[in-house]
RNA sequence: GGCGAGGUAGCUCAGUUGGUUAGAGCACAGGAUUCAUAACCCUGAGGUCGGGAGUUCAAAUCUCCUCCUCGCUACCA
């Protein structure tokens, strides 16, 4: 088909926190290359972005940092904003989720879904803090992780251990808002049925997408699609967020993943009247960058809430990346381990292409990557200063030593072959590179241009004009060759801006200042041309592109990492919450006291275990029989990962004995294994130091 | 445990429907050169394509088994 009009969205970043150059190298640069190239082709294209500003860890934040959710995502907008505009990201909206227009959006968008009955509505017991009045999401509920033993896990997921979690199976469960235990109370919810959307969804991703979209997003999809869609949530009980739209859903919002894709609907409302042609006409190429993270939400949630609706298109592609380590480990921004943003704008001012170039050439498309300072330095030293920026200033030096500051004539009569192999270089980079970047491989892309760069320096070798001009006695004939060397080193290099532009747009405009064209010699029609430059027309004096990364940099950098780490993990132990981190659970905090009849009632014993297997079919658990003197229980332990089962028959352990029993995996545990755990995750066994008989009590 | 994506030179990655001595960039070594940001240009060394088995005249590429990394998911006192 061929489309009218391009809509590009990059994935809407959660305003809890500033966003870091994993950010930047998943979605935000991969599609700023990809829209300022079809901005070049002169092609209809609107670039949406926006923060996305509901949701539960916001509350969190605001409620830790005594100010409101508005406080916070005005905060996080602007500084994601800020790193944005530093960088060159060249949205045509910046918007974000707690707009009056995306209100109104989202809320339409709802109520036509609940008018055409497409919501199941189900009731659900929940959990409720009595105390403060309010239903609690997972994330509210706060206790002890079974896993790990973190005292502060959250109800969804342990951010210690990174346990997915459900509210359940925490210990000593409590309100996060009130620190009060939990009831449970009833309350309805409105439903989305995806699995009413799977032959639709399968027909158009697993047959209709195949060869098209990345592989990994296709396995992911596929993968989902697969083991089955299930009903799905669509609000929540909550007093941030869109409020539903129905008489007597007080105090019920929008589930954020319903309300935030829609951002991207109500950003281009903002942006233009004409928002409807880009959503509903069929020849709109919808893309939507994102990272891996969010694969489901845009491949198959929101498109089965598109259909649903109907009359919006569907994505015509979701070129999503994989992650970008940071120095051999994985971002975390709890333990501060993140390059951010902000922070490089500050620290290398006026660089930002430097960072463009490298995050670009190594960008995870296909797997994660890794990012270093040292690799950071190589790049732009090696690579971008090296061979493209140091061909330019050679071609420009040069021209003003041979050629008197002019462009120089190109002579026909003198022309020969590796005039003619350069000039079909030309032409041909600008078929591979567009050829990358319309099948989403930036990084090859990049790497063309780069390419036609290092074409350029073998071309001025091999015809050596300081050479030519050494030779006075031959210098009319010699002359002409100079000429038509520099000459199409300057066109080259005019080829180079436009090539450059998608990827370097800072290095692009300097090169037309330099050479003193308009912007509009950056339209993509021109690239492969060799006459953009006038003969005799004069250019600037040369001046370099790029400079080099100096190794204390380097190191500056890399010790600023190491710092950040240790302060963050710091104010963990000490469980102080950090400015960047979203939640933060201490190593170990003392427990509240309790009294002696608390105590009392636990009944600790000394046991010998006398059997250990593997459950079947799963990771961490370990069935033990263990003898407590009067009987031999079944007691099954989550400690398989740090234990084999024949190391630890015959030792004598203390175990909780009047705990309510509980099936695990089809297994009735009767009692806990108390067990040591180290800073460093270890787990070590609390045994008595002599044998003692089993069965006699712990006091 | 299930599913998905990866595992190719020291590093970052290409390798189309199985077909000649497996490619590129960086790093490294040697050479040449001086217009240029000690840059560029040439040459070279460097890989049993994670491991094993199989299909085939022929496997990095197809099949099966296995190990490792990342992600999703289940289980998780």
């Amino acid at each position: 088909m061929e489309f009218k009009r391009h809509l590009v969205t990059a994935a809407l970043p959660y305003a809890n926190g500033p966003v870091h150059i994993g950010h930047l190298a998943g979605c935000y640069l991969p599609a700023d290359i990809y829209v300022r190239y079809q901005r070049a082709q002169k092609r209809d294209v609107k670039f949406i972005c926006g923060s996305d500003e509901h949701g539960v860890p916001i509350t969190i934040r605001a409620m830790r940092e005594g100010v409101t959710p508005q406080d916070v995502v005005d905060k996080y907008n602007t500084i994601i904003k800020d790193s944005f505009d530093g960088m060159g990201i060249s949205f045509d909206i910046y918007s974000r989720t707690s707009n009056p227009t995306h209100k109104e959006t989202s809320q339409a968008f709802f109520k036509k879904l609940y008018d055409d009955g497409a919501f199941e509505e189900r009731e659900s017991e929940q959990y409720y803090d009595a105390e403060k009045d309010v239903f609690l999401a997972d994330r509210y509920i706060v206790g002890t992780c079974p896993v790990c033993a973190n005292p502060n896990a959250y109800g969804d997921q342990c951010e210690k251990c990174g346990s997915t979690l459900s509210p359940e199976q925490l210990i000593n469960p409590r309100s996060a808002l009130s620190n009060s235990p939990l009831v449970k109370k009833p309350t309805t919810h409105w439903y989305f049925p995806l699995n009413k959307y799977e032959d639709f969804l399968k027909e158009w991703i697993v047959v209709g997408k195949k060869d098209e979209w990345k592989s990994n997003v296709y396995g992911q999809c596929k993968s989902w699609l697969d083991s089955g869609l299930q009903p799905r949530a669509m609000t929540r009980d909550s007093s941030w967020g869109v409020p539903v739209p129905l008489p007597g859903a007080n105090g019920k919002v929008l589930y954020v993943w319903f309300d935030a894709p829609i951002g991207y609907i109500s950003a281009t409302k903002e942006l233009t009247n004409q928002w409807a042609d880009y959503w509903c006409q069929e020849n709109t190429k919808l893309v939507h960058f994102i990272g891996k993270d969010n694969i489901v939400f845009h491949c198959i949630i929101f498109p089965a809430m598109l259909k649903a609706h109907g009359g919006f298109v569907l994505p015509e592609n979701v070129p999503a990346n994989e992650f970008l380590n940071i120095e051999g480990e994985k971002v975390s921004t709890s333990r501060n381990w993140a390059v951010w943003v902000d922070e490089y704008l500050k620290d290398f001012p006026d660089q930002q292409d430097a960072l463009r170039y490298v995050l670009c050439a190594n960008a995870p498309e296909s797997k994660d990557n890794d990012f270093t300072w040292k690799d950071f330095q190589d790049r732009v030293n090696n690579e971008l200063s090296a061979v493209l920026g140091n061909f330019e200033n050679r071609a420009f030096v040069l021209m003003h030593k041979l050629c008197k500051g002019r462009v120089p004539a190109l002579h026909a009569d003198a022309m020969n072959e590796m005039d003619n192999a350069l000039i079909a270089d030309i032409k041909d980079a600008k078929t591979k590179v567009e050829n990358a970047i319309e099948g989403y491989k930036f990084r090859e892309g990049l790497a063309e241009v780069i390419d036609l760069a290092r074409k350029g320096n073998k071309y001025l070798q091999d015809n050596a004009p300081w050479t030519l001009a050494k030779t006075p006695e031959l210098q009319e004939q010699n002359q002409k060759r100079i000429d038509i060397c520099m000459h199409l080193c300057l066109q080259l290099t005019a080829n180079l801006a436009i090539l450059l532009n998608p990827f370097l747009p800072y290095t692009a405009t300097k090169m037309c200042k330099k050479m003193k064209v308009v912007p509009r010699m950056l339209d993509w029609e021109n690239a492969g041309r060799i006459d953009l430059l006038k003969v005799n027309y004069p250019l600037l004096a040369p001046e370099l592109l790029f400079r080099k990364i100096e190794d204390e940099e380097v190191t500056a950098q890399v010790e600023k990492l190491r710092e950040n780490l240790k302060k963050a993990t710091q104010q963990i132990v000490e469980n102080k919450p950090t400015t960047v981190s979203e939640a933060e659970t201490p190593l170990a905090v003392a427990k509240e006291t309790i009294t002696f009849d608390d105590f009392a009632k636990i009944d600790l014993r000394v046991g010998t275990i006398l059997k250990a297997e593997k459950v079947e079919k799963a990771d961490k658990l370990l069935k033990l029989e263990v003898d407590m003197g009067t009987e031999v229980r079944t007691i099954v332990s989550g400690i398989a990962l740090h234990f084999a089962p024949e190391e630890i028959i015959g030792k004598q352990v203390s175990v909780v004995a009047n705990l309510a029993p509980r099936k695990m995996r089809g297994i009735e545990s009767n009692g806990m294994i108390l067990m040591a755990q180290n800073a460093d995750g270890k787990l070590i066994f609390v045994s008595p130091l002599q044998t003692a008989d089993n069965g006699s009590e712990v006091k």
